[in-house]
DNA sequence: CATTTTGTCTACCAGTTGGTAGACAAACGG
DNA sequence: CCGTTTGTCTACCAACTGGTAGACAAAATG
């Protein structure tokens, strides 16, 4: 893997854990064994190397995303794909979901950028929704909330393990087995219909 | 209101919204306009500044939720109860969970000692989940797990606005309320045990 | 009134930050 | 074989970081 990776990598990480500001060139170079002029060399600036790390992120999760709502069923399947792509995604890749929630503190341009350009994935998981609202296949509610709400359990739970632990949920793999079937369980009651 | 209280506010909506390593001390004085030594009168260090705001956020959360809890019945009233509490809490601060989750960054040390300040007040809840599922009000689960999957949706919800723009779900005041009712429905859904 | 305490300030300081300039060598291309 | 490109480095730099020392004045205290 050459080094320009290698840095998207590092870069992913930190910035996804310890925040984008909190994360010096100096620190990351350290970590891969480099200078920090080695980096510039790759990405111009800091915001540059913010910007390759983002789009690498968001193309990655909008292939993942889109293939696991092809490859489901329509209904809970489908959700239940979705969720277990995310999970696949974060327990590879831990700080991937950390990285998104980091938009919030970037400024609102970068939201704005971001919403633009998962706008296409988040309409068709909209209409997918309430299709299979309409179908009486899942729960009568405003589509827009509740892919709000999935997101919201979803992302929090894989990025909040003060709060895991704070609450005595158990960690590790087998941990994270245990808590995705909770979850599962935790969002099927609310998304589906009742019989 | 004293410069000290001043100070503490001020810290907690950059710490909440900004990240701590994000907020310098000369930032925070000249939001308040002073100089950031009249800052290291009152705290002798950043780290002691941070201190401060956590024991006054765990210490306001803490009273928040105990008499949300002590005043809902029990069942799905008391949850709503809480829930509803917390949106207050949010709507007055909206940095104030966006502090809960900054936790994550501050190292293990200070995730550990959140959960020993809270440890209490999570194992009444847990408790209460588990007396309302023995008696048929709620959904059988494990009462941790529940716990931490609405607290996570809640604070996803309160501290994500990127994803609430992204996904289509309005802002403003009257957006809170609307956002209010659905998770509630959202939660309700999932929580109370099917009749 | 004299003295101590409280609060805010100016003047610094050493370490870190993102970034520039340019030396240098290895690999590549004609 | 010679010039150019690619990549990594050392040497800097101006701005900013958290923090120290101490001047100064207002207020409290005796």
């Amino acid at each position: 893997m050459g080094n320009r990776d290698r840095i998207l990598d590092a870069a992913l990480t930190s910035f996804g854990t310890r925040g984008y500001e909190a994360t010096s060139l100096d620190d990351l170079a350290n970590e891969l064994g480099i200078r920090k002029q080695s980096i510039l060399y790759y990405f111009a600036s800091k915001d540059v190397l913010l910007q390759a790390v983002l789009d690498r992120t968001i193309a990655e999760l909008g292939g993942v995303l889109e293939s696991a709502l092809l490859r489901g069923e329509r209904g809970w399947p489908r959700i239940e794909e979705v969720v277990r792509a995310v999970f696949r995604l974060a327990s590879r890749q831990p700080a991937f979901l950390g990285l998104l929630r980091e938009v919030n503190r970037l400024g609102p341009e970068m939201a704005d950028e971001l919403a633009t350009r998962m706008g296409n994935l988040v309409s068709r998981a909209v209409h997918f929704l309430a299709a299979d609202m309409k179908a009486g296949l899942l729960r009568q509610a405003d589509p827009r909330f509740m892919l709000f709400f999935i997101y919201s359990t979803v992302v929090g739970t894989a990025t909040d393990p003060a709060a895991r632990t704070a609450m005595g949920v158990p960690g590790g793999i087998a941990g994270l087995r245990q808590l995705r079937r909770e979850l599962l369980s935790f969002l099927r009651a609310t998304l589906v219909a009742a019989p």
